[in-house]
DNA sequence: GTCTATAGTGAGATAGAC
DNA sequence: GTCTATCTCACTATAGAC
């Protein structure tokens, strides 16, 4: 579809810097200090929007004292997202045989809706890097992630062969799944234009969730059919 | 949640640049030109990313030559913008209120998933915009596109209250279709990961489409009951 | 470990010849 | 209208005093 560009993120090769190789108790606190003044200049302004200079005055600290803990714009970026990447994953366990397929889709999509609520931040950093094509992360995505997918698909396909839930594609479910509840951090400016509102608040999200947990439910044939109206011409 | 941030597009505020005042066709074509080969920039770098040298490169004209037509790089930016934003209110025109809901729907969902197939680059550079706060477009958002949504938000409870559809909240539905179809083209490259492709084919995005257009029908109660099968303890 | 001062580079933008 | 050469500045990164 479209050319490849040079990558947005290779000003200069560097070795790597100084970063010490015996991380002291010290050394993680500034160093999660940095990264929690980082989470909101990379979210919003992208990893080329973002500078050094507004991550060290969010963190109160001088821009090279950025540069002693991690070294390059690039590495204090893979850290950010490195501790981040794992968040989206837990939601997952609620997907397992055994369990009740209503009962867990709208525990996944509950969890995924307070994630969205709770760590909009996180969503973002991860929402800009897929979108400038993942150069970062896409090694995770394609064996990490998808290893974990395959595993949950074959959960939701055992509850299909079991007449448990409707025949759904189970791997485009969790697309749409995924979409659905980022879509409430990711895209908050949007929601909030829409809904007149300044800010989106907890009851907000509380309405989105129930809305989204009742649409997946019925979207998986998992709604007893008395919601189930039959189709007019 | 988080303190707001000076803007990222902010350098240096400069008066209205040289454009001429009556635009000529040939004026019309360099810059329909330019914009052309600003889109995959902007797309997969963002804002802050993109060089207006890359995009000169691209356009196989001078940087100057850029400046010349548009001014700043701002400017490009938001003509880009300005040129694809009524691009997503076209599949709105499905949801009418004589039109069978499911037909209706279904055809708004497929027309959206077209659009991430043809415009995925379009989709991108607004997500990004989005993502980072819509400070071009917030205005656009809150007034033209937040009427269109109260309009067909309207004819979704019509059919509601007329028992033609389940009782859908129509707001958060639109949002949910908006997520679920433009994933296909802002996060591809999450999706090809998971899917184990090196690009999306239209294969792939008629599968969606089939799984989407289902699985939307059965979340707004438009199939027939026999695909509902009864839920399971 | 911390921070000031600065080096060095790339980017947006412009001047001015053609 | 077009393009080369250049200006100016912001930004990443580092040197080196404390």
């Amino acid at each position: 579809m479209t050319a490849p560009l040079p990558s947005v993120r290779a000003k200069r090769a560097r070795p790597a810097p100084r970063p010490a190789a015996f991380p002291s108790r010290a050394r993680r606190l500034k160093e999660q200090r940095i990264l929690e003044a980082a989470e909101p200049v990379f979210a919003e302004a992208g990893f080329g929007g973002a500078s050094m200079q507004a991550i060290a005055e969010r963190a109160g600290l001088p821009k090279a004292n950025l540069h002693y803990y991690f070294g390059t714009k690039q590495a204090l970026y893979r850290a950010l997202l490195a501790r981040n990447l794992d968040l989206w994953l837990d939601a997952f366990d609620h997907i397992v045989p055994e369990r009740d397929p209503a009962d867990a889709l709208a525990a996944y999509v509950r969890d995924k809706m307070r994630a969205s609520w709770e760590r909009p931040l996180a969503s973002k950093v991860f929402a800009n890097e897929v979108i400038h094509g993942a150069v970062e992360i896409g090694g995770y995505l394609s064996t990490k992630l998808r290893q974990k997918v395959d595993e949950k698909v074959a959960v939701i396909d055992g509850w299909a062969a079991a007449g448990k839930i409707a025949p759904v594609d189970a791997r485009h479910l969790f697309f749409t799944l995924w979409a659905a509840t980022q879509t409430y951090a990711d895209f908050d400016v949007q929601v909030c234009a829409v809904l007149d509102r300044r800010h989106l608040t907890k009851a907000d999200l509380a309405r989105a969730t129930d809305h989204l947990v009742a649409f997946v439910l019925r979207g998986c044939g998992l709604t007893p059919p008395a919601a189930c109206p039959p189709r007019t011409a």
